[in-house]
DNA sequence: ATACACTTGCTTGTCACCAACAAGTTTATT
DNA sequence: AATAAACTTGTTGGTGACAAGCAAGTGTAT
């Protein structure tokens, strides 16, 4: 360059380490999350993630460590995205109530987001591998989401809403399969029919929480 | 070869083409699914394939075109194995008793030959990918499996015992993400209750197609 | 029956591509 | 100005696909 050019006034002033650390981190998230879901984990190459988000392909191994340390941060991002929905959508109410609510409110988030469950679940295949360095990531995630799930149904029992003899660890695992499994079929079904399979989920599990027991241990 | 070996008799005759060519893509079928539950996806190379069946790196992409090819014939020896043993399990049932027996018969294909399952959940999520060459097969067998589910409700419509008012298909959306979702789980989760939560899916069918509909169209 | 032509199974050489590491350059902080 | 941090570039070992070649099986005409 022969005349450095004159202080682009234009331009924003210096960043700070921490602020250029964020935005280089957020961007190659988002780079990530958008080459999985157009070109899958196979396209989603270091030096496409560093071409989309405007730098070089070296730049993921030094903050995340690794292409899978990048993938953890993935997936940690897009938990905490379901996680504010969430809260948001439910309020302060647990029983039968949050449970309906909540699987309204993750239909609303596969709707709004479905680039962000697109990712989660192409990552979620990759953690079933043997050799996945983010298998224990997925199941505590799992776990979390079950125990929440679970603390709804003892909300429930409390206020009698719900039979005693009603399991919420099971009540948890039921609930949380049927959402991984409808979203599954959905993710290799282009024409699944996601909002009645979801509603007639919701239908279903109200009633199992709500009918009489059965059983007679 | 100096002097050709007289006919050793302790060898069996030769192959015929046909059934070194079985032989073969049986082998290399067999050490992919091996390799996939202990190495994974990643660790399942062609050179590591040909190591195992005792063949060469090549041989892979000779019979089968490519890695995916050879994935293709994987899920498709595996869907097989499942067909057969469904059949047996199943007999002539129809309506909740055959889903009730197609869920303990699932339960018990998946103790038999976990290796099966995990692989074959390998590859699901492998089939999340957009870039998947296989995901249309994954969409044809879970399409496949629903409609033998949803055949099994209207011949339990047809006795009497499921209400007319049921849907089929949205049943076997339910049944069939519902295994989904427990398989995913358990897979992740080493010390997830397998049996337990198979047996609760199987209560909560039965109840929902049994007990009176509450809806009120 | 047997020798020759043909087909098919199988292997090895090669190439473009990729993740990880290391060494170097540029930009902020003190 | 000196140091530390963000960021880039060179390099290496390994991978899937393809192509050319070798070896084993099969058909047929005499």
């Amino acid at each position: 360059m022969p005349h450095p050019a004159p202080a682009p006034k234009t331009t924003e002033p210096p960043l700070t380490q921490a602020e250029r650390t964020a935005r280089a981190e957020a961007g190659m998230i988002e780079a990530a999350i958008e080459l999985l879901n157009t070109v899958g984990i196979q396209g989603t190459t270091l030096v496409a993630i560093g071409e989309k988000a405007g730098y070089s392909r070296g730049l993921v191994t030094h903050h995340f460590g690794s292409k899978a340390g990048l993938f953890r941060a993935v997936l940690k991002r897009i938990t905490a995205n379901w996680t504010a929905d969430l809260q948001t959508a439910l309020g302060d109410r647990t029983g039968i109530a949050a449970i309906s609510a909540a699987i309204e409110a993750h239909l609303a988030h596969v709707l709004r987001h479905p680039e962000y469950i697109r990712a989660q679940n192409i990552l979620w295949g990759a953690a079933l591998d043997p050799s996945s360095e983010f298998k224990p990531n997925v199941a505590e995630f799992m776990r979390i989401q079950r125990e929440s799930v679970a603390a709804w149904v003892r909300g429930g029992q409390k206020t009698g809403e719900i039979l005693p003899e009603i399991n919420p660890k099971r009540i948890a695992e039921q609930y949380y399969g049927g959402l991984i499994g409808i979203n599954s079929q959905w993710l290799v079904s282009p024409d699944f029919d996601l909002k009645s399979a979801y509603t007639d989920f919701k239908h279903n599990m109200v009633r199992l929480l709500s009918a009489p027991s059965e059983q007679t241990p």
